[in-house]
DNA sequence: TAGTGGTCTAGACCACGAA
DNA sequence: TCGTGGTCTAGACCACTAC
C-alpha cells in the first residue's frame, strides 16, 4: 500500500516522462488533483509541493503549477539514477557495457574500497546515452563483499545505481568534482571528436560501514550540467 | 510577518548553531513544539520535516527527531567563504579587484536579478590567490536594492560573500556546475598559460524574496576541486 | 471576480520504538 | 502501553494572478 501522495507524484511523473506534459505545461491545480484522486487538498498539495522542491515543477501563486525545464540538469543532492533522469526529460535512455570484469585491486583502488591490496574487486565501464548521444561514462570499482552478484547483472537493462540501491542501500557518499581534459580513451567512449573539457565526478559510496563502490563518472562539459538548489547552513 | 513554520525552523537552527543542541541531540517532538509555539501539529511538523529533508535533522518513527551529524554539510552545500577556506588550509589569502563598477543590465543579467532591463546594477570581478597562486575568479552582478553600498567596500579586505552575508542574509541559492574551456580573458585573470579546463559555477543567491547576486565563479581545473558529502534521498 | 497557490487548524488513525 | 513520527481529512483565510 503506497501512500496517496506518492501515487499522485507517480502519476505526474509518468505524464512528464511519457511526454504528454511537455516543458512549461500547466499541471492540474491542487483542487483538481484532489477531486480526481478523491483526496483532500492537503494530500494533493504534498505531491505537487515535493516535486516542486525537487525542481521538477515550478509554482506561481495566483497562476498555477508548470512543468520545469529539465535540460541536462543533474541533481547534486539526491543521487539520482541516470536512466530516471533521462526518461524524466522525455528522452530515451540506452546503456552499453564496455567492461564488466574482475580485477586485482591496485593500491589506490584498494584503499578507496577499504580492501586488501591485490584482492579481487569488480570493475565496470558503462556509457550512457540520451537519445543516442553519449552523455556519461561511469567507471566503477565494486567491493565484492557488498555486491557479490554484480558481474551477472545485465546493465543494459538495469543501471548499476539501481542494482546497488537494492543489494546495498546507500547511506552516504563523498564526492569531488573537477574539470579535466578527456583522455584519449574517454574521447573514444564518449565519442568526442574535439577535446572539450569534461566534468569528472569521483564518488565513494558507503552502506552502513562498508564501502560499496568507488566510481569515476565523466560528463562532457558541453552537454551536461550539475545543478541544484541549496539552502544555506549556518556559519 | 514571517510564517509560523519559518519561526520554528529558525528557533531550531539557532539552538543547533549556538551549540546548545549538539550532534545526535533529541529535538522536541512535534507535539511539544506545537504546544510551545501555540500552533497546530501540522505546522510544527512542517518546520521539522523541512529541516529533515535538508539533512539537518534525522527522524525515526516511534523514536524521535535528532540533530544530524554536521560533518555532512560539506563545501558543496554550505556556501563557504573562499578566504576562510584558504586560511583554514594554513595558506595565505589575497584578493585583487579587477572591476568594481555600475553597469546597465543587459537582458540575461536583468532577468537573473529580477530587475528591469537597462536598469543599473553593480558588477565586480575579483581574483583570489592562495599563496600567490590564482585559484578563483568571481564575476558578480549585484542587485543594488539588496546591497546599495556594494561599490564602496574594500574587497581586498572583505570578500563579497562576507559582505553580502551581513547586509542580505542569504537564504537560498541555485547552482549549476559545468566544465568549460577558459576564455582569453579568464586565462589572463587566472594567469593560465595553457588552456586547461576550468570548473564554472553559476550561482544565483536570494535573500527572502529578492535576488541578491548572480555570480559566475571559475576555478582552474588543475588546482581546485569541489567536494562534499551527500546523503541519499529515497526513490 | 474567480481561480490559484501559501498558510494554518483541530482533529483522526496507523505503525513503530522504547520502556 | 505510551509517545513518536507518517499519513490524511475537511474545512478556513489570505495574497496573488489573470481575465
Amino acid at each position: 500500500m503506497t501512500a496517496k501522495f506518492e501515487q499522485i507524484k507517480k502519476y505526474i511523473l509518468e505524464k512528464i516522462e511519457s511526454g504528454e506534459w511537455q516543458e512549461n505545461a500547466l499541471v492540474p491545480s491542487e483542487n483538481k488533483l484532489a477531486d480526481d484522486f478523491a483526496v483532500s487538498r492537503m494530500t494533493a498539495r504534498r505531491a505537487v509541493e515535493e516535486l516542486s522542491q525537487q525542481g521538477i515543477l515550478n509554482r506561481t501563486k495566483g497562476s498555477g503549477t508548470y512543468v520545469a525545464s529539465l535540460k541536462g540538469q543533474g541533481s547534486m543532492f539526491e543521487i539520482k539514477d541516470i536512466a530516471d533522469e533521462i526518461t524524466a526529460r522525455g528522452h530515451q535512455h540506452k546503456a552499453t557495457v564496455i567492461e564488466l570484469e574482475t580485477i586485482e585491486a591496485i593500491a589506490p583502488i584498494a584503499i578507496a574500497l577499504d580492501v586488501d591490496v591485490d584482492s579481487e574487486v569488480f570493475r565496470s565501464v558503462i556509457v550512457h546515452f540520451d537519445n543516442n548521444k553519449a552523455v556519461q561514462v561511469e567507471e566503477r570499482f565494486i567491493n565484492p563483499k557488498s555486491a557479490p552478484d554484480y558481474l551477472s547483472q545485465d546493465f543494459t537493462e538495469t543501471t548499476p545505481h539501481e542494482y546497488l540501491s537494492q543489494v546495498a542501500p546507500l547511506t552516504e557518499a563523498r564526492h569531488t568534482i573537477e574539470a579535466v581534459a578527456p583522455t584519449e580513451q574517454v574521447c573514444e567512449w564518449l565519442q568526442l571528436y574535439n577535446q572539450e573539457p569534461c566534468l569528472q565526478l569521483i564518488r565513494r559510496t558507503s552502506s552502513k560501514n562498508d564501502v560499496v563502490c568507488f566510481a569515476r563518472i565523466i560528463y562532457p562539459g558541453s552537454s551536461y550540467r550539475l545543478g541544484g538548489q541549496l539552502t544555506f547552513g549556518k556559519h
